[in-house]
Formats: C-alpha cells, structure tokens, sequence
DNA sequence: TTTAATTAAGATAAATTTGTCTTAATTGGA
DNA sequence: TCCAATTAAGACAAATTTATCTTAATTAAA
C-alpha cells in the first residue's frame, strides 16, 4: 500500500501535530521512540518534509521539529502525494499504465470507486483533526 | 499498492487463462511479450505459482503454462495474497501493526471499510471472466 | 535416437528502498 | 565566549525487490 517511508512520515507528521500545541521544538529522538522507527531515518524523512514546507525545523539546543497551526490544516493525503506520489491513489488496479475511461481494464470502474474512497479519506483527515484525538488516547502511534 | 511481482503475476495469470480455452501450452516468451514483463522474470513467478497449483506447467518441447477449469474459476485476490500477503487487503491505514476494533487509529473505521471494498473487488474478479471479456479487446495486458 | 525447444532451479547481479555514519552548521545557555 | 545539543547534508551500507545468467531436466518431433 504505502512505503514504509510514507508510514513512518504520516505517524511522525500526527505526532508532531500533536505536541505542537502546547510545547517547543519536538526532536527526533522523542519522535522516533513514540512512533517507533529508525531515529536517523526519520530525521531524514522530515528534513524533506521541512524543505517542503510541511513543517518548521530549526537547529541547535532544544532545536526539533514544529507544525503551526496553517500546516496542521493540511490532509494526510499532501503527505502521502508528497512521499510516495499519487499512483496509490490513481494507480491502475492491475498495474496498466494505460488505463484510463477510454481504454479501461477489466475491474476499472468498480476499482476507481474504492480508490477514490481511499483518496476521500486521506484528504479529509487533517492533523489538527489529531491535535484533540490526541487527548483520549495518549502513545498511540508506536507501531507495536 | 501491488508489489510489480504481484501485477506482473495477475496480468500473466488473466493472460494465460484467456488463451488456455482452445489452445495448448502458452509459453514464457509469448507472455512477457504480451504483458510486458522481462520473460525470464515472469518464469520465475509463474514457476512459483506453478509450485502452489495456480495453474499447469510443462517442460520440454511444446511446454509452458496452462490454466484449466478449475483453477480459472480462482479470483485475483487468490493470486495477490500468494504473492504480497494479505497486508494489502488487512492493513492499517497509518502503517500500525496493532491496529484493531479494540485499538483502533485514527481513520481505522472509513479506512476498513475502503480497504473491504477492494479486497471485494479482487475477491470477485475470477480469472474466468476475463476469458470471455477478452474477445472484445484483445491484447490489453500490454503496459504501454 | 538425436536434436531443438522449453520449464526448473539455484546462483548471481542490478536497482531500489531503508537505514546509518560522519562532518558541518546552528542555536541557546552556562 | 565556549560548550553541549541539535538539525542538515551527503556519503555510505544493508536489506529487499526486481531481473538475469547458467546449467540441468524434460519433452516432442524429426
């Protein structure tokens, strides 16, 4: 479905949502422990993130990541685009390039509902929705 | 979404099974050409799902892959989770491996009903039906 | 029976994705 | 001013996926 890469940066983009509320700076440390991944990998994937404008990062003592309130309008789905591209949400359900309304594959129609869908729900769930999700059930996203 | 082995596999499978009605064995390079695959790549695969009964192989002269009755009436989602697993169909939409009805995430509810949407598709696509589907458009599994 | 055509299987290689290391730059506080 | 803590960036490494090579086994036909 998504890459690894993507998960990790979706976890990574809701925890930081989460605690930029109240806080500072949130380091990659703490990030990587809550969302369980690779520190230096998740470094990694947000300083992309960051020169995207996705978030704010800055440097040195109590330096990390921050997300303000504008980027927190952002959808899940911006992260995903941003990451793995949009194939998982255009993407043919046998894997034809060609596909398309005029020179669809057998299971076309009824596979770009449900891909839609899928696309429908990434792009309605924002991060601020998070920020108060947050509240009920704390350490959520540790993957296991 | 699908792995590359995955749709390789599923455009050779409907490939094979559209050409098995009248014909004799189809072999390798007949099915990389047509759905555009490295031919000793889609060996390997189909040799594979050979192993665990998809369909008939034969060496030698004359030999290849051969899908008969029986196994055309097994769907495509039969074939994905042989070769991706069953994650596709059963993930979480955030990448959590505790996911669940008790510990749901965040878009656990929507995200399960999409996903059971496609696995829905892929269960109900029978290799089959493309055997009559194909004599309407021939030559379709091409990738571009 | 010999030969050509084919899959089978395992080793190898190339490409991509995931993860780490090292050094530099920056920042705030002592 | 100096130090410790942090991200930035690019090189490197490991793991996984995708693809190829080589040899063997099998088959049908001449």
């Amino acid at each position: 479905m998504l890459s690894k890469t993507c998960e990790y940066a979706l976890r990574a983009m809701i925890y930081v949502a989460q605690h930029s509320k109240s806080r500072n700076m949130i380091n990659i440390k703490e990030i990587s422990e809550n969302i369980g991944s690779p520190e230096l990998f998740i470094g990694k994937i947000l300083q992309g993130l960051s020169r995207q404008g996705f978030l704010q990062s800055s440097k040195g003592r109590y330096g990390g990541f921050f997300i303000d309130e504008k980027n927190a309008k952002r959808s899940l789905a911006d992260i995903v685009i941003a990451i793995d591209g949009d194939k998982v949400f255009k993407g043919c359900g046998v894997g034809l390039n060609y596909c398309s309304e005029k020179n669809p594959c057998p299971i076309h129609d009824q596979y770009k509902k449900a891909r839609t869908a899928i696309y429908g729900i990434y792009r309605s769930a924002t991060l601020e929705q998070f920020q108060t999700w947050e509240e009920s059930s704390p350490l959520l996203l540790k993957r296991e």
